[in-house]
DNA sequence: GTGGTCTAGACCACA
DNA sequence: GTGGTCTAGACCACC
């Protein structure tokens, strides 16, 4: 897996990196048992401070995407479907951006092209 | 407009505040031409510094969705239709969201779902 | 003289109001000794509070650019040449405004044709 | 480089930065890639608040002149060509402080030499 | 170390 | 009335 940072964004390097896993997942480049490259690799390849990519990382356990085996280091987790609606700040973005795209007047036909084109480049279950 | 604004969050007020006027506006809460409370009064009612709010108009003046009439006051600006497809940051951003509700083991339909869902309550042109 | 107006604009009315009167001297458009419209003429014709068409004629006295006849109202004032070299807040304008230019990459030439267009439409002596 | 500044000026000091950091780059004084003194350092060595500077070098960064790389602070950012004719602002504030200095009665030819003055004083590509 | 955010209160320019 | 500017000092996030 390929990863673009770019030191000059007003995004911290840590969730660039957390951010591009993420996706990585939800595409299926990364598949759930895949063992991602260890900090110090990683650190090396994309040229940044083993702290940022240990940041990124830890935030990725946290919330459930990556855990960490023993043996064999990082991997990526299963899938634990939630029951019930969308968490409420998860919703609260998808608002937010669907808003500032409305504001752009990209009418609603647009909007959900680009919706579906997205999930269909998602992994199938 | 209501505004609900937490103090202890990460996200900085002055972008709470620039966020849920985005979101006004889309659903039609705040329409075109009309005015904004002035910055002392959304500063009071909020109980936060005149700055934090006058940064958040400004970014949203520099984002084309306020204009300030040095007559009148801060209103909403006309919607201007961009040519072209989203703004690459803009699909980006829409993809990370998507890919981190699918991580919640949400299947597409449940998602297209709650997309349609949000659209239904933005405005209609 | 047309006057173009924006209240929404980041320069003060006056000012708008104050420039294009320099300009339209500088053009010819407005000759020497030649009648300008009362203060609540032009504040009527523009739509704007008198006190800002007055702020901006007053300005324009202060310069030397217009000045009042008893009997007929203000109008435009004869040019006084100045010995030696431009005075050095004109200078500075000038070399921020070429700066701006020329680091938006456009060349030396391009600027000199520019400076030469913008000349010839002045008025001759 | 060295910064003058005036407090008392009714030019906002945040702008009286930005202009000279801007009239740095043109010359020469300032180069691509070129780190800047830190917010706090600058406004140690001026004499006024961080946020002063803050938001001159926020304008600067808007305007795409300088970058901020989160690992190396502020540097000049490397010029983008801007394809087609000047920005309509530009031309017109150019207009407006020819039209100035036409105005005291400085001729033509006169002008045109400042002109060509200030270009040569300006870095070579 | 860097820049970003925020406060509390002040003064000014503009209309 | 409006928004714009500025201070002095604080705390935080990032690297």
């Amino acid at each position: 897996m390929l990863f673009e940072i770019s030191t000059t964004s007003e995004i911290p390097i840590y969730k660039q990196v957390r951010d591009q896993i993420v996706i990585g997942i939800a595409k299926g480049q990364l598949k759930p048992d895949e063992q991602l490259p260890s900090v110090r690799q990683l650190a090396d390849e994309i040229g940044v401070n083993n702290m940022t990519i240990s940041k990124a990382y830890n935030q990725l356990k946290d919330e459930g995407f990556l855990i960490t085996d023993r043996r064999l280091g990082t991997k990526v987790a299963q899938l634990k479907p939630q029951p019930g609606p969308l968490p409420p700040d998860l919703f609260f973005q998808l608002t937010l951006i669907l808003a500032e795209i409305r504001l752009h007047a990209v009418n609603t036909e647009q909007i959900e092209k680009s919706v579906q084109q997205i999930l269909t480049d998602f992994f199938e279950e």
